[in-house]
DNA sequence: TTGTACGCGTTATCAA
DNA sequence: TTGATAACGCGTACAA
């Protein structure tokens, strides 16, 4: 009762089944020949010791790694402190957690995607979530990697791809502006460099055209401070904008801050949307109306399909849903 | 050029500094002896060829584990949604990278404090990152874990503990408060069994007591729901309540909620305050004023305890700064 | 269908 | 001070 308690092994479970450990690894691999009676003895005394395979001994000898890597591609480190990145994290870590696995988080420097090559030479790496990622990254992936990456966000031929459906949720957006009467809506642009913001931009120009608006755009990065200085702009460009179209919460947070501190009645004066549905866009004042992206799910899903190693489909689309509030 | 790019092993770097594979360990280890010549040709040679040792390998032979868990003490699964966990589970991440580690997440239930010890006993796990821990928790912490465990929150004779100064901070808001003219104080307290949360309502009390002003104390559990509840709790009890002071910022969120909608005026009639400064904090209306805490230094503090296996102070206190903002 | 034997990269033990 | 060598737990050719 005092002895230190050593996890089962592989070997102890053979023993007990009465057959030779590579049998007894057939089996819980479930890969090569095995009779069915050892199958079931196997099985019974893996059940029985609670046996679960040492992930550290499986990535030594497969070299197939006991890292999940979440590689987030943007033009700093900073990249990595943002909420909506430990949130994918987390969703990671939880899927990791049965597999023995463990999570990591990197940096992938927009202005050299061969970067990522670094990640695929690591054998203590065994898969890849990839999140903002661009064109250049997903070149710069050897086949080495194929079947262990998937790709929040873009994909190629080689990464499958699990996205929001950025352009249908702006479409909801700006739609249900137009339809509560909003005719000269603006829209601040997520950063130029990612693709999925483009999609979203797309979306407001073939709207905004098909209703005969007037084109209102103006660059931002998805942050508050960024937000306000684009309200600013819009202000004094076109002073009878009636609709503001954030590409993130905080930038239209930012927005809303700059309305407010110039006198302009939010929704009253300017509807102001967000985009993401972070925690706390309905505890602000004015709650925000926004569109909300099943983060968690998306995030569960890539890393799934980067452990299971099944055949996934080449993209994923994940809907944006409209969440009216007070804002917008 | 086109083999494969085989990341370099121990033994590259041995026969590139003409040495031994034993000799490298030691040398790259830092344990065991090795001449001032030996030592010089290895640590070159391993330089050159970028040497990383293989986490896997090594955690194998020693039993020493490849994964830092975070374990988040809480009554249901659900606490590792908290965007404060994911926080600190990527600071933990990239203390760990650099070493070539994972983490992982892991609840553990408030009702069975034992379960830590399945931790303990999963030799893939290389050390815990405690948070929001109970002394039930600590109590359970096998002695095999000495020196690879830290505590956000309280610690043990076994455990050291990072904690943030919640008696101080909650000090310097209702000592800020008084400043400004509040004499009516209430108090929305955090989960009974946490016990930093118990610190904050010591501090409460003891101002509140020594300068002759009424204790008015309601139960909350860090929800903004909760808070919308306490506050209504409070306006019935005591309706000149002046001052409201939230255990979290979500906590006040909710109470400012509650209030906007009565028609109260925050901060005129009755001045809110929070705990923490979540990002968002900044951008509410009316900004809140709150206790800003040093969230991701106190996370890697922690993680590089239990990566360092350095001795530790038994208990390391960091700063919880009043914010002043709009709201109180 | 099963078992033997080897290798994965590292650390630890021991003899030299 | 050094270098063989034996583990660590698992997967897998290869032989039986």
């Amino acid at each position: 009762m005092a002895t230190t308690h050593r996890p089962p092994t592989l070997e102890d479970v053979a023993l007990a089944a009465g057959v030779s450990r590579a049998t007894a690894s057939r089996v819980l691999a479930g890969t090569g020949y095995a009779s069915p009676a050892a199958r079931e003895r196997v099985n019974v005394a893996a059940d029985r010791l609670g046996y679960a395979p040492n992930p550290a001994a499986r990535a030594l000898v497969q070299g197939t790694g006991f890292r999940l890597v979440v590689a987030v591609t943007g033009t700093a480190a900073t990249v990595l402190d943002d909420p909506y990145v430990h949130r994918v994290l987390g969703a990671c870590a939880r899927v990791c957690a049965p597999h023995g696995l463990g999570v990591a988080l990197h940096w992938l420097p927009t202005r050299s995607p061969g970067e990522v090559r670094r990640l695929a030479a690591d054998r203590s790496v065994g898969g890849v979530v990839l999140i903002n990622t661009t064109e250049g990254v997903l070149d710069a992936i050897p086949a080495r990697l194929r079947g262990r990456v998937a790709s929040i966000g873009i994909g190629s031929a080689l990464v499958p791809a699990f996205d929001v459906d950025n352009g249908g949720g702006t479409e909801a957006v700006v739609r249900h502006l137009y339809a509560t009467g909003r005719r000269r809506i603006a829209m601040v642009t997520g950063p130029r460099w990612l693709s999925c913001a483009g999609r979203s931009v797309g979306a407001y120009r073939r709207i905004v055209r098909d209703a005969a608006l007037p084109e209102r755009l103006v660059p931002g990065d998805f942050s508050a401070d960024r937000g306000r200085a684009a309200a600013r702009e819009v202000l004094e460009r076109w002073p009878d904008t009636d609709a503001i179209v954030g590409s993130s919460d905080a930038t239209a947070l930012g927005v809303i801050d700059l309305l407010r501190g110039d006198g302009v009645q939010v929704p009253g004066d300017v509807a102001v949307t967000g985009f993401d549905d972070i925690p706390l866009a309905a505890m602000t004042t004015p709650a925000l109306t926004t569109a909300t992206h099943p983060v968690t799910q998306i995030a569960t899903a890539a890393a799934t399909a980067v452990l299971d190693r099944r055949p996934v489909p080449p993209a994923t689309m994940f809907p944006s849903r409209l969440v009216r509030r007070v804002s917008g």
